[in-house]
DNA sequence: CGGTGACTTGACCTCTGTCAAGAGAAGTGG
DNA sequence: CCACTTCTCTTGACAGAGGTCAAGTCACCG
């Protein structure tokens, strides 16, 4: 269970055969959610943190006037909330975009981890920090590039973050979100976001269907994303 | 000097003497920035963190057709790339937006407090964690809000985090920033920022003048802002 | 076989970017 | 002390990206 934590990791340092004991003692309740459900609520304080082990859930806020905003999206082997641990009150809400499964981990145990393992601690700090250079990637998606360039960069980032966890399958990766929801996303309306998807499938760079995504030139796609995977620190190096 | 760096955490949780006689026995070098000169540079692998004792400094990314997107703004106290101690490679530049004095604090110094000081570490993983918050906050403003709601909103945050650091004045404070710059944070073109700016002054919300910026009615501004300060964790508690 | 939800497409309109020009303020050098 | 540059702010005119409204198609499901 807690080993897709342990994947997780894996890709930004090595983890020790001791760290991996005193992770696996870590007690984690299973537990299932449907489609559409609220994993975690907003203005919540939840005592324990949710680790993803299967499908995919995003962080948003409402606004006064309806309308929702995705600030982030997790997939398998994500500590979706870890953030909680500290932050105690929960800013936005997680829901779940397709069924998922996941684990919940007290908060009592991370701050075990935090008192015992200063190089776990810096591993999961590492995760909250990662999460933040991928918001400010999106930030300059939002501001400063073309919708086209934003999807695009998008689908590029997604690829590279479920490569590393082995959920990719050639160019192709399982991606279950509806155009509506990708609007969310994108901050844009339904419509529009329809008609940018189609302007990437015209142009021969990505195929999407029966909810699978495919790269079908992704040289091409990273020039027009200007997609540098930098911000994702997916390299192995001591931390 | 590091004092500031103490009072910051303070707005979150209480620290301890001893924890306060262990961060001033950090060593602490100090330096000087012009306007417009780099704290950080992008794809650097600075071996400390920089600590800004005095002035306005951003978080930026450049695109390849030249225009640049502000990630974050940071004021006096605040740990502007506390991230590149486990980033290790800096993905985003660090600019000083006004004459900037810093501290500069070597990751070894860092590692050595994650190794002996558990609940400073936290600490620390909490102002990175509420950067995020901040970060996804902003995700909110450019994709649903509109270009007001979104100045507003940026406005009545930076009036808090100033005011938690003692840097306002009544309804005042001080804030170089020239409206280009504005529109690199924002995400817009210079004379729509301008607009922006004078439609909340028209309608009696905000005063400009002299890098000052007064909030003439809070309670309207935080409205049409949909502000909850919620996400700046500006609350003592045990973390 | 009707209903529901997701995806498409067209028409139209608004918000925001671009281009251009002018007004102030501030600093520089003779 | 005065011309001169430079930078920032301001305003107008126009164009283009993206939002809104509306309708229609398609697949899936009970």
């Amino acid at each position: 269970v807690i080993d897709i934590l342990i994947q997780n990791l894996s890709n930004h340092d090595i983890i020790t055969d001791e760290e991996q004991i005193l992770l696996r003692s870590i007690p984690v309740r299973e537990r299932s959610y449907n489609a559409d459900e609220d994993l975690v609520s907003e203005n919540s304080r939840p005592p324990f943190s949710t680790l993803l082990l299967e499908g995919f859930a995003a962080r948003y806020k409402l606004t006064p006037d309806g309308t929702r905003q995705i600030t982030a999206l997790h997939v398998a082997g994500d500590f979706v909330d870890l953030h909680a641990f500290l932050l105690k009150t929960m800013d936005h809400g997680i829901i779940a975009l397709s069924p998922c499964r996941v684990g919940h981990v007290d908060h009592s145990e991370l701050q075990m981890v935090t008192q015992k393992a200063a190089h776990l601690t810096r591993l999961l700090w590492l995760k909250t920090i990662i999460d933040g250079a991928i918001h400010r990637e999106w930030i300059v998606a939002m501001g400063r590039r073309s919708k086209r360039a934003h999807l695009a960069h998008l689908i590029c980032e997604l690829y590279r973050r479920m490569e590393a966890m082995g959920l990719t399958n050639g160019y192709s990766f399982h991606f279950p979100l509806s155009q509506g929801e990708m609007a969310d996303v994108l901050g844009l309306s339904l419509v529009h976001m329809n008609r940018t998807i189609q302007s990437l499938r015209k142009d021969g760079l990505i195929g999407w269907l029966n909810h699978t995504v495919t790269v079908l030139d992704w040289d091409e796609l990273c020039t027009i994303a200007d997609f540098d995977p930098t911000y994702l620190s997916l390299r192995v190096e001591p931390r």
